[in-house]
DNA sequence: GTGAAAGCGCTAACAT
DNA sequence: ATGTTAGCGCTTTCAC
């Protein structure tokens, strides 16, 4: 029986014989593993929780998804909770998801979010937006060379009466992206346009247009701080009798789905959803196929059967050894990191390379104002894993931006 | 320990001395039970799995906001999946879902899915859509009826020529509503409008729309089989130089949030999503405060002084005994479900009363291979549970339908 | 490399 | 009504 676990566990040091002998009664006998006995004996269950403000926003709820297929894949399950923007609302569900001891925590916390707690030995990162002091492992996009992009491709347009509608104050994405918007305008003779901040939601659109619309000398473009809000501004405009792209340039952020069918389509900055999902489950769970068993993690047990049988030499190697069986990760991602340096100083990490240990790696990342100030050394094992990933934005140029109406003056 | 276990668990038959003894000390040693080891032992754990098509569907969304809200105030955690409309990752995903011996299930079935697996004690209850045969009980909002209501709107605004567009085929939902529209427009004397489906997306809103608007005599209103199909239309009339509503009527459906802020907002038939999630959570837990125990239910150490204090008498009846002690669900919601009647035949169930046990009415629902073939036998546990619950829609009357633009005709 | 034994933290039958 | 006793199904030392 001890034998029958290291098989299903993937552990090295079975004789095949026996490992098919376990496999084959496993499979006749249609055995499933109990998560539950799993967990409570490993102090471990197979869930990933995630915690983020509202499902409902079209962002997080693509996140969720890309999250949920990442763990379907490696056989575990995603654990949705709604902290609605409430940081004590957020604290409690991170409490009781620590009771289930997942496996690891994923959480995109509120404007007002000010420290998490001790999550143990329980892998934790935050997505998409910042905690205050970097206190945890972060993977967001770059949202400060995002916005700075579409200001620059706005500028070039040759406008010069650029309005920036940011997200709430506090809320690092919209801080980040105004930054970048400011990088640009701050500089110019012109000086910035005019800044609004408000929600990242529909009606904040609506109403910050009404009001950049009534101004002496309203803008020919305006940046806003997400989709939904460019979406308002684009009803309001539209509703003003106003013509976009001709009359005003409209350009959102996030590139969600519905950003594409506007009329006229969104020009939009898009955010590596599915890479920033990829990166915090690497985060969590290490490297991709950790295939932490023979067959466990499929499902049914129907596929295992194709799967399982040819796969004898696979693991030779020991799918989780203690040997760098992963930098093949560290290697591609130290490199989308840094890629995304374009941007000035702002985020960017200490790289790549992660420890091979899964159960390591995480437990002097948290909470932990940097581990040591300094690493000089290092070779495979070194506690150096990187505290904040930012995965570079890419500007979907679409039709809601044009030259302004008065005639483009080019530089 | 005994008692202790009988005192987190609110069961009955402790003298009050030494509940709040228990009590104390487990505030005084933050004690917080262990979920893995109570569903191991208990064979259930407090989770509970929704599985829909796709969380970035604003519909499914909400939904699982709904569900995730409900949970965690009942102490338990929604584990989410993603079907993405595919019958064979759904019926892998509530394998595994039952794995982890969830308290309950929920799912919005793909429009391929024609059987369920068997979930053996695990309570499962169908969404939105139905399931051929109806064989698992069901919650879903009256289409058909509220497409017969937007339906009765338009023509009572003198539109004779209405479209239709309506979603896939084989979708329950989309049928109903279908249903809902020719059960008015084919008794006309000018017969139905014309009818287009598609899946309920954007971009097949603007499809059909172009199609509709290049027929002959395109139709002065289009009813729409979701509120992102209306928001495609919607931005194809407008790209057509339209007005809307002067020009061409929009009609949606599922009222999600994005329907209130389009120019102009989108009249649409509200989907009681709310409702739907509250039924079906009861359907699976039981009413409302289950409050399966003195405090371990409420997250933080905190509130559970206040709340677990004077819960005592509560459960006098037993929450989840075998006597009758729900039927109050049975009674509003019997009567919810049946006042959506006004549309014909259609849904509606075999009303309200339901077996007291949570773990029986089930069993024989599924087809399961019976463990009784027949149990004669019944009390008040009689295994007549409801077997399709249909909550009723409302119209929501906002901008984009007026009077057909020749001139309304009164009848 | 492989069995055997000892529990993970809790609940449910038991005896009291 | 309370204390006691078995395990739930698995992982993990620990001897072999």
């Amino acid at each position: 029986m001890g034998s029958a676990s290291r098989v299903v566990n993937g552990h090295p040091g079975v004789r095949p014989e026996i490992r098919e002998r376990v496999r084959t009664a496993a499979r006749e006998l249609g055995y499933r593993p109990d998560p539950l006995a799993q967990g409570l004996r490993a102090r471990r269950s197979r869930l990933v929780t995630l915690v983020v403000p509202d499902i409902t926003n079209p962002f997080f709820a693509e996140l969720a998804r890309e999250l949920e297929l990442d763990c379907a894949a490696r056989g575990y399950q995603l654990v949705l909770r709604n902290s609605m923007e409430s940081p004590a609302t957020e604290y409690d569900a991170l409490l009781s998801a620590l009771d289930h001891r997942p496996s690891g925590i994923v959480v995109v916390p509120t404007a007002g979010t000010t420290a998490l707690p001790a999550t143990g030995d329980v892998p934790l990162v935050v997505c998409d937006r910042r905690l205050p002091g970097g206190a945890a492992p972060t993977v967001v996009s770059d949202n400060r060379q995002g916005a700075s992009a579409a200001t620059a491709y706005l500028m070039g347009l040759g406008h010069r009466r650029i309005a920036c509608l940011a997200g709430p104050p506090g809320v690092h994405a919209a801080d980040e992206r105004l930054a970048g918007y400011l990088a640009l305008t701050g500089g110019t003779p012109e000086g910035h346009g005019p800044v609004v901040r408000g929600p990242f939601d529909y009606a904040t659109g609506q109403r910050a247009a009404r009001e950049l619309l009534d101004l002496d000398r309203p803008p020919t473009a305006i940046l806003a701080g997400s989709d939904q809000q460019a979406i308002g501004v684009l009803h309001a405009c539209l509703n003003r009798g106003l013509r976009v792209p001709d009359d005003i340039s409209v350009c959102g952020f996030d590139a969600i789905a519905l950003s594409a069918l506007t009329s006229p389509a969104l020009t939009t900055v898009r955010q590596p959803v599915r890479r920033i999902a990829a990166r915090a489950m690497e985060f969590l769970l290490g490297p991709r196929p950790p295939d932490p068993a023979g067959f466990p993690a499929p499902a049914g047990a129907d596929d295992c059967a194709g799967a399982g049988d040819s796969v004898g030499a696979r693991d030779s190697a020991g799918a989780r050894g203690s040997t760098g069986a992963r930098d093949s990760t560290g290697a591609a991602d130290s490199a989308g990191a840094s890629d995304s340096a374009g941007a000035r100083d702002s985020t960017v990490a200490g790289s790549s390379t992660r420890a091979a240990d899964p159960s390591a790696p995480h437990s002097d990342v948290r909470n932990a104002p940097a581990p040591h100030p300094a690493e000089p050394d290092a070779d495979l094992p070194h506690p150096a894993a990187p505290v904040l990933v930012s995965l570079p934005t890419e500007l979907v140029v679409r039709a809601s931006c044009a030259p302004p109406p008065e005639g483009t003056r080019t530089p």
